[in-house]
DNA sequence: CGTCATTATGGAAGCGCTTCCAATAAATCG
DNA sequence: CGATTTATTGGAAGCGCTTCCATAATGACG
């Protein structure tokens, strides 16, 4: 186990290698790797000097277990292992996750947790226990999950949410967009263009974000004088499959929606494909919406017209935000930061004169 | 730092915490705990217990400090970080590197590099040594870089590719499909259906595994009597966007071509985008075809013919390769497993009787 | 039963780092 | 300029675990 048959796994400096070849001691070189304070510039340059002549690197397992800080962060993503992969949602998170851990020196595990399983808490507590994650980042729906929050707590996990619902931004540290302003602006973007008789595909129910961008959408249309109880909703549970699957109902009706307000792109993805398929021309005969713009909005046909959220950089807040928590940098209250988000209008949505 | 202000961070137990509950010495739960032969039933049992009873976990950085193992593979993919998201392809590879190295106790962390930066090799050795990985999983067209390969054995780390390039082969434990039988296999398919007038959209000039795609295609034509040298191959980067420009190109020509082979479905869903907005009918006017078959494949409209790669089986067998070579347990020489492809047909492609 | 090979268990020394605390050098001040 | 501060440095004690080596218990055997 420590001999490789090839390569012969060198012996890497240490730290006190380190302090002998500059003359100090360990503390020293420590303080200088850390950028403590209290060091004279000749020794700090001395340091650094034997660091880069010994190619050294500080072991991170070492570093944790000294310091009693795992420096790990965990981002929980809702999905399933067997389900298909990624979606360029959870991708976009992570990413922005990812880069932002790269400055502060954490480093992110990404675990996917199916949303529905009842031992969900349980195996998201084991994930968070047995890495000794300093912080959880918590997606939709596990954000808005009371019980599972104050369960970390009490383990001493750091928490931060993305996307939480109203109940969440009382409860935690978090980052989102305004999503009912968000759903307001699509339908009325689709309002605006001359549509009347609008349907909704909505996304799983414990996902209280997406509902406030159905609230969103009911407000357009009062708003605009319409009759919010013609407004047809169907649940689904954001995947291109689901979103086909309620597209060809709504279809079938009649007199059928001019307009789909699909909860997140990969279902609009899916409905057009269903209009495709039955020979709908979109947006002439249907106009299609989706949210989030990740790539797919870009790779259909027609793209998609969607309300775009800032991901990455929402992953990248989730980071800061924990990371501020954990160096105690901030304290009381929660806070929710709003990130801008904007009706990026592409092909799939035309006027409807009818 | 020590102190989070909300959830009093509990002390955890410690492996001395389950020692003295039981009765036994450390060195003894740390047997069990690492199913190590010489304990009597009764004593494991007894450990078990206290381990239950005081809901103990392992510290994962203690332990690698004192095994002198730190348990954590890279996977390195190919792309930018400023770019888009996560392909398909890299997040079904991922995902399932990440499943078998929960079985086998690893950490997996994936890292995207630029790939043309010249830094890249540099920045490749720097998270393997920073992160002290024991394994590093390459894909191309890293992989195929016989430079950074010595230079990663040199410094101690195990290595596996997913789909080298001919000359990885020999040096590198790794795995990948028949890529020469998946190019000919899709283009016999597009033959038999009629099609003469073949254009090829290529990825990247360095990555060597969809070299051999090219070389399949070419082998099919000339097993079908054709003029191999009527092939049009165009130069990609396996993107979207480079997929639309290429196809705007060659669908300039004429005769333009009937049939576009692409080297993987990103690119094929971007000339399916060209072929809508000009108006093209597909597959009546045009036959596009994918490779990977990733979800993208599914999405877009018309259905992506294209060939199936095994992504994440391909994911689990890189760390399962690697995972033998860490444990010593595979010597000698490096082994090449082959994964099976298939043509999956959808709606993309169609017979050309012209 | 004594003897020797086995099998189980425990003691103790680190792994490479941070950090508390004491010690020393430099700076400040009346 | 001696007495205090204050800025720098070093010593030493762990963090929680694995592992080498010694020791004790057990089993095999004539």
């Amino acid at each position: 186990m420590r001999t490789p048959e090839h390569g012969r796994a060198p012996k890497k400096p240490t730290i006190d290698d380190v302090a002998r070849l500059s003359g100090v001691a360990r503390t020293t070189v420590s303080r200088v790797l850390n950028g403590g304070p209290n060091v004279r510039d000749p020794v700090r340059r001395k340091v650094l000097e034997a660091v880069k002549a010994l190619d050294y690197r500080v072991n991170p397992q070492a570093r944790s277990l000294a310091g009693g800080a795992s420096g790990v962060l965990a981002l929980i993503l809702a999905s399933d292992l067997d389900a298909e992969p990624n979606s360029f949602y959870a991708s976009a998170l992570e990413l922005g996750a990812i880069r932002e851990c790269l400055l502060a020196g954490f480093q992110l595990i990404t675990r996917h947790v199916p949303q529905d399983d009842p031992a969900a808490v349980q195996q998201l507590l084991e994930i968070a226990t047995s890495q000794r994650c300093q912080g959880v980042i918590l997606t939709p729906p596990f954000c808005d999950n009371v019980d599972l929050i104050r369960q970390l707590r009490t383990r001493g996990v750091h928490l931060a949410a993305v996307s939480p619902g109203g109940d969440g931004r009382g409860l935690i540290d978090a980052v989102g967009i305004d999503d009912e302003a968000g759903g307001r602006d699509i339908a009325r973007h689709l309002i605006d263009l001359g549509h009347r008789r609008l349907a909704y595909l909505s996304g799983i129910p414990g996902h209280l974000s997406a509902k406030s961008r159905l609230d969103g959408v009911r407000r357009a249309m009062r708003e605009a004088g319409l009759d919010e109880a013609a407004l047809v909703v169907e649940p689904g549970d954001f995947t291109f499959r689901s979103g086909g699957l309620i597209a060809s109902r709504l279809l079938s009706l009649s007199p059928r929606p001019t307009a789909l307000i699909c909860a997140n792109d990969d279902m609009a993805a899916g409905a057009l494909s269903v209009a495709h398929a039955r020979g709908l021309q979109v947006p002439g005969d249907l106009s299609i919406s989706g949210f989030d713009d990740t790539p797919v909005s870009g790779i259909v046909w027609p793209p998609l017209t969607t309300v775009h959220q800032p991901l990455k950089e929402m992953g990248g807040e989730a980071v800061r935000l924990l990371s501020g928590r954990i160096a105690g940098r901030d304290a009381g209250d929660w806070t929710f930061r709003t990130l801008p988000h904007a009706v990026v209008a592409r092909e799939s949505v035309g006027s409807w004169a009818g």
